[in-house]
DNA sequence: TGAACAGGCGCC
DNA sequence: AAAGGGCGCCTGTTCA
């Protein structure tokens, strides 16, 4: 009789037997149920409690949830270490209450049970024991390579590097490791790595099929410091992982070892080496560099890590390439779109130091007058003095306490998710109509966030060229959309203040140029819905797009020209509702953005302020679907499909599982349908616009063109374009984002919209200078 | 004292 | 019945 003991938290109502099935075997287990405490509190279980357990009484423990995890093991996250065997005796357990709210955790527990049962009925095969060596000599790394090279039955190798820096040019390589099976690898010390092994992985590279786990950092230090080539051939799991399930965090090797291999956490005394590290050398663990590893406990680890990008190939290869779906994402979008931005990220984004200094004297002391105004309320002052602290703009605790206790004002009664009384910017504007000190709060804020953010991060990140070289992904999102980070994210640069637009600026005789797709999102809401209507809208092609909608709808009695000066509000109830629709907001959402609307033109333009209702909005929403009825059928048959399948394949083939949509909680599965049906249409404009970027980049590449694509901001392209070439690269990134890549309304392209300038506010020179005198004296240093 | 969380905010 | 999609990163605060 095996006897075992599930602990919980605290006595919840679930039935944890009618879920962990093969324990009700009532001839082979007996089993017991403990519960960490009466209390639900967190705080009473760390300080208080201390369950009775003796764990030799018991030959398994299950520990439900998080907290009975972390309690008895190092395991903080469930997800990750559900149904292993942790310390012998103990199995953490994802709670089968969550079940019902987050159906997508149904896989995920299964499996976990599955692996449980094996453990405990000792039917878990453990890894065999790995061929893993580390090589420190010449001779034996050559005498590897080449028999890995001559072995023409060797047909896919896993690659991976250890590095002392996420960037090439901050860091070196450390070391290489390479699997050429399961349960197999090597790790090469870099030391070894003379210009003969190097040919020899190159030989390697040229004949075998090349897979990495995030093939763009590797192969940015293989080709920098060792010139490595890769053919575009060369596989990534961790694209592959995330065609199978884009859930955000989910990618990482460690995490997909444990998951999908019997390796398990075997990085572990890596891990543990570091916490004794940084402790008794008393450095952050953010500080922490893997040449401080030494190579007895390095080898193991890194080799270890190409047997698993090597299992997890062989697992999830086949996975994709028999899905006609996600094999075309892999092989037209992913696997070129990492070189491509492998690429892009190494051009670089210019940028003028001259500029980017004197944007930072200017933000120091049009902060340092800001504050100055600030603290010259007296309101101020006497606040400070009775709580003896300097008001801090940026703490909302401290704002709170100020706004609404100690000046007293009312709270417009907006709360924060944890439902404190927001003081956000929306918050200070309305507050600011009734006191000068809440805007004086946010002047301080956003120009705190200019300097912190972009003007004092970007400085020191630059390389020696001036260019700044931060991070594209394409793994990220779950819309497919790319998102960036690092050094830099450079989809956040701030849109109406120009000043750190307008400090990216094209080396001499250069030019940037960026081009936007048009309404993009809506161009393919009109394909995808294959609305006649709202299709005629974009092959007309007159002008603005929001007042032909207006027009259109609401039968305007005048020209498309005029509904912008005549009928104001209903454009932006237009707007609003194609917002809407692709967002998934409904009619109170509407209401209010109208409403908000009329609000700033009866403040700005002096004419009378009228409401516009959330019945107005009901209206607006039914005529215009009375109109595009067409759009109307295919998003209700959309949602209807994400309902009943609980994911989606978006045009090019993405998939996106909504496992949310079966959930209890009835706003958690209308957020699923909303996610799903902005992904149809958000991740189509997106991948159009990396294939434009994409073409563009290669055609550079094959012309030999002075250009150089240096980022993409969801819907648009930066480059860098010798000046004289500007009018040929326009003209020829046009035709390559317009060509027909099967998402086309006949005869009338997606739109697209090129500027071009000396920097990237596209300002004028004059109009730059007077609105930033400084930058004057700084570009003629 | 470092790490994790909260609140907030930048962009499309 | 109510319903805004997708991100990354800053500072301040809290907690171990």
């Amino acid at each position: 009789m095996i006897k075992i003991a599930l602990i919980d938290k605290c006595p919840g109502n679930t039935n944890y037997l009618r879920h962990i099935e093969f324990l009700n075997d009532g001839s082979k287990y007996e089993v017991h149920t403990l519960h960490l405490t009466e209390h639900v509190s967190k705080k009473v279980l760390k300080r208080d409690v201390t369950l009775e357990l003796d764990k030799d009484e018991f030959d398994y423990i299950f520990l439900i949830g998080s907290e009975a995890s972390s309690y008895f093991t190092h395991v903080t996250s469930v997800m990750s270490h559900a149904g292993q065997l942790v310390d012998e005796k103990f199995i953490p357990m994802i709670n089968p209450a969550m079940l019902a709210f987050k159906p997508d955790a149904k896989k995920a527990f299964d499996m976990a049970v599955n692996k449980s049962e094996k453990f405990i009925t000792g039917t878990w095969e453990a890894p065999t024991e790995g061929d893993y060596i580390g090589i420190r000599t010449e001779a034996e790394a050559y005498k590897y390579l080449k028999r890995v090279r001559d072995d023409t039955s060797i047909k896919v190798i896993a690659l991976d590097s250890e590095t002392t820096s996420l960037h090439p040019r901050e860091g070196h390589i450390l070391g290489i490791s390479m699997s050429h099976r399961v349960n197999q690898g090597v790790y090469i010390e870099s030391e070894v790595v003379t210009d003969q092994i190097t040919e020899l992985m190159q030989e390697i590279i040229d004949s075998k099929t090349v897979v990495m786990h995030n093939a763009k950092f590797d192969i940015k230090f293989l080709h920098y410091h060792l010139r490595l080539d890769f053919p575009p051939t060369v596989d990534d799991t961790m694209l592959l992982h995330y065609l199978l399930d884009e859930t955000a965090g989910t990618h990482g090797l460690k995490h997909l070892a444990i998951k999908y291999t019997k390796l398990g956490e075997y990085d572990r005394d890596l891990t543990i080496f570091r916490e004794n590290y940084c402790k008794a050398h008393k450095i952050k663990k953010a500080d922490f560099t893997y040449d401080l590893i030494p190579f007895e406990i390095m080898y193991k680890y890194a080799a270890m890590d190409t047997a698993a990008t090597i299992e997890l190939y062989l697992k999830f290869k086949p996975l994709v390439d028999r899905s006609p779906e996600l094999s075309n994402v892999y092989y037209k979008i992913l696997r070129p779109g990492m070189r491509f931005l492998n690429d892009i990220e190494e051009n670089g984004v210019p940028f003028s130091k001259s500029r980017l200094e004197a944007a930072k004297i200017l933000m120091d002391s049009q902060l340092a007058s800001l504050k100055e105004q600030l603290y010259s309320y007296k309101e101020v002052h006497a606040y400070e003095e009775t709580t003896g602290t300097i008001l801090n703009a940026n703490s909302p605790v401290q704002l709170r306490n100020f706004l609404f206790t100690y000046l007293g004002l009312k709270s417009p009664g907006k709360r924060t998710a944890t439902g404190a009384l927001s003081t956000d910017a929306e918050v200070l504007q309305e507050l600011g109509t009734r006191h000068p000190v809440p805007s004086m709060i946010l002047g301080i804020k956003q120009t705190g966030k200019i300097k912190s953010t972009y003007i004092e991060k970007i400085l020191p990140a630059l390389d020696r060229d001036s260019r700044l070289r931060t991070g594209f992904n394409l793994t990220t999102t779950t819309s497919g959309r790319l998102s960036s980070s690092g050094k830099l994210n450079m989809q956040q640069l701030p849109r109406d203040n120009k000043v750190v637009k307008a400090c990216i600026k094209a080396r001499p005789g250069y030019t940037i140029v960026s081009q936007d797709l048009g309404t993009a999102e809506m161009y393919y809401a009109a394909v995808l819905s294959g609305d006649k209507k709202l299709q005629s809208i974009f092959q007309s092609g007159t002008g603005d797009f929001h007042s032909s909608i207006a027009h259109m709808v609401f039968n305007l009695p005048c020209e498309v020209s005029e509904v912008k000066a005549l009928y104001p509000g209903v454009r932006q109830a237009a707007k609003a509702v194609s917002f809407g629709i692709m967002y998934g907001s409904g009619a109170a959402k509407v209401a209010a953005s109208v409403t908000e609307f009329n609000m700033q033109r009866h403040l700005s333009e002096d004419v009378p302020f009228v409401e516009f209702t959330e019945s107005e909005a009901k209206d607006a929403i039914a005529t215009y679907f009375a109109t595009y009825s067409r759009l109307a059928k295919w998003l209700a048959e959309s949602k209807a499909q994400i309902k009943k399948n609980g994911f989606i394949f978006s045009a090019f083939g993405r998939k996106r599982r909504l496992l949310q949509v079966f959930s209890s909680d009835k706003g958690l599965a209308a957020s699923d349908v909303r996610s799903g049906v902005n992904f149809l249409i958000q991740s189509v404009a997106s991948d159009i616009n990396l294939l434009a970027a994409m073409d563009i980049h290669n055609i550079i590449k094959d012309k030999k063109l002075d250009a150089k694509v240096f980022a993409l901001v969801h819907d648009s392209i930066l480059a860098e374009v010798k000046t004289e070439l500007v009018p040929e690269f326009i003209e020829m990134m046009k035709e390559v984002t317009q060509r027909d890549r099967g998402f086309s309304i006949p005869n009338s392209p997606i739109g697209v919209d090129a500027e071009w300038g000396e920097d990237y506010s596209f300002y004028e020179k004059e109009a730059l200078y007077k609105k930033f005198p400084e930058f004057e004296h700084a570009d003629t240093q």
